[in-house]
DNA sequence: ACTTTGACTTGAA
DNA sequence: TTTCAAGCCAAAG
């Protein structure tokens, strides 16, 4: 069950898009687990190092990074976001036209 | 076994 | 606009 709950997470984060930006609620929300944005951000602070997910796609309600401006954590995101061209070079997102779903 | 801690969100003040 | 409290819940201390 707890099993089905998590990847049920990983293929919702898997579907958003490039070049789109999603929330965690809403993966939650997508994954069928309403309410549970935090477990999803736990879930990908444990993804391996090489992992294939799109985990730099997920920002907060508010489409900025959940890391501190002053992490390497927050560089590496923007960095990966900014090769798609969901950000803007002052490290600004683009949260209204990311957003996705729609 | 109990408390704290997060890559969070939302609504009310 | 920013701040707060409450809801969330597995993992770490």
């Amino acid at each position: 069950m707890k099993d089905e709950a998590r990847q049920q997470i990983y293929a919702a984060i898997h579907s958003v898009p490039m070049g789109r930006l999603c929330s965690y609620g809403k993966i939650a929300e997508l994954a069928g687990q309403p309410g549970k944005a935090r477990y999803v951000g736990r879930l990908l602070s444990q993804l391996p190092k090489d992992t294939r997910l799109p985990w730099f796609r997920i920002v907060n309600s508010q489409g900025k990074i959940s890391f501190p401006h002053d992490s390497n954590s927050y560089q590496r995101q923007l960095s990966h976001l900014i090769e798609e061209s969901s950000a803007e070079e002052s490290g600004r997102l683009h949260w209204r036209q990311c957003r996705w779903p729609e």
